[in-house]
DNA sequence: ATTAATTATAAAATAAATTTATAGTTATCA
DNA sequence: TGATAACTATAAATTTATTTTATAATTAAT
């Protein structure tokens, strides 16, 4: 069975059009209807309806079932092929969420030189969401990534590397530099700056602010964490950050929240259920395991 | 692509001798040559090291990822054909496990007459075991699965239908009979009655003797819950059962257990992820779950 | 009624897969 | 060492599969 006429026919389902699906393939509209027609042969069943009296093209069941199985197979072949052009070019390629690379990626470069991995390396930046997305397409064959839940995902191997609290960053002149610990609750009344987009982060904000019912100030929004830093550290605002972003470089205090349901960020190591590892993956996973 | 070659490849994957896949599949021998060839073009990759020094056939990193992706296409295009398959002979098959059918199948029997399932239902009995293994390789597409704990596999939907738990039966004749609870300790002077192979039952009963750090006495295996009642009936014996079991033809007690720790008997209904529902197992599923 | 849009059919042409025949490589064994 | 067996590769011929071309048939729209 030709895996071409597999993708004549789901284009075929999505469009409906047996003309408009060959102008898709640069194929003359014949070769679609005999397309259709071997795989019902092969299949012996019909997949559409051919209702002309009403200029619409009914798919069967037995067609919704192919359709399902089509898009798994398409897909896998997909898969197979970026897969195998990764490994042949000897390519390693790591999904990484700014956040984490900052705290993480610099402590391991030492290690992964010494791997003999670092010159294959090459890192995609991208938040979590995306990069999740990467995996399942086969962008990408490896990520770290941050959640507040662990991930669970049928057709990815998901490893916990590491759980971190969120902390209430403030600048030492602040009020509230004074305490160690603090609840949310008590910031009812303070500014926040805050990252524009990041997912987790937000997750993790919304949270809090719904289990304490009301809605923080947030007063400054940025995707960039070190200018976030640099105006908490001219107390210009407090910060709500996992506690792995590093504060050396400023004259910033991390407070613990107490609360009980605080949500944790997730550093995860992750790759596709059906990927083949090879040596230098592995090698990777290894030296990221074993250093994190 | 042609899938056939996929199906040559992975089968000298397996069996590493061009020649023999060649008789496996009944061709001749350059046509797997040339479908391995055509393969290796088409990924842009090598699959094999052809070692003639050591006459062995080394399978690349490409070829092992290749591989993982070739079975589960392979697989896909299986389960299409067998789904479709029922689907054409408008065949619904329902797995149930005896126990579960005694119990639950006589008392929706009217409600699929009136819903005009009956007629069209195939029940196929068997095991668990063998039930979701016959699942997943698309021999039939919807079952009742017993289980102690809650289903879980990446491939199957199970939405559980009920917990039950275990009991122990005891003729009213036995000194137990005048207790209504026991714990699972106090047994261990009593003579079994228990299944054969009922992998679900087997499992629970091993749980509550591991627990309890001894081996109960089975005097006597059968398959048949009937012959098993009749012993405990005739209290040569006590049984150990999920209490769905009936005991209205017997003069037999049920005794709740009170350990904490007890395993249930889970009934759960399931199928493939992937599987388009047709209209009547949508109908059969609305039945189950309405009327369990 | 004419036209446009659509799908189907048949024959011809092209492309792809398989077989046949044979060559080359290596291991085995007398 | 040379003959043989087991295995894989290559090339040409054959067969099979797919696509195109040309055209017919159906229906909706104007």
């Amino acid at each position: 069975m030709n895996t071409k006429d597999l993708a004549y026919f789901t284009c075929l389902v999505e469009i409906k059009n047996f003309s408009k699906v060959a102008e898709h393939f640069k194929v003359q509209q014949p070769t679609i209807t005999t397309a259709i027609k071997r795989l019902e042969k092969e299949f012996s069943t019909t997949l559409f309806i051919r209702d002309r009296k009403h200029n619409t093209l009914e798919i069967t069941t037995s067609g919704q079932q192919l359709f399902k199985r089509s898009q798994i197979i398409l897909n896998e072949l997909t898969l197979a092929q970026k897969e195998i052009d990764r490994i042949n070019r000897e390519q390693l390629v790591l999904g990484l969420p700014p956040i984490i690379e900052n705290h993480y990626f610099s402590k391991i470069c030492q290690e992964l030189a010494d791997a003999q991995i670092l010159n294959r390396l090459t890192t995609v930046e991208a938040g979590s969401v995306s990069l999740t997305k990467a995996i399942h397409e086969g962008t990408i064959d490896l990520s770290l990534l941050g959640s507040i839940t662990p991930i669970k995902d049928d057709d990815l191997i998901a490893s916990e590397i590491e759980r971190q609290p969120f902390c209430i960053y403030v600048s030492n002149k602040h009020p509230l530099a004074k305490y160690n610990q603090i609840r949310f609750k008590d910031l009812v009344n303070e500014n926040f700056v805050f990252f524009k987009q990041n997912f987790i982060h937000n997750q993790a904000f919304t949270q809090l602010s719904q289990q304490n019912n009301f809605h923080p100030k947030i007063i400054f929004k940025s995707n960039d964490i070190n200018m976030l830093m640099k105006l908490i550290n001219r107390n210009l605002g407090i910060g709500f950050f996992t506690r792995i972003v590093n504060t050396d470089a400023y004259d910033i205090k991390k407070l613990t929240l107490l609360d009980a349901n605080a949500p944790q960020f997730i550093t995860s190591l992750v790759y596709r259920r059906h990927q083949f590892l090879t040596p230098s993956q592995i090698q990777l996973i290894n030296v990221l395991k074993n250093n994190l």
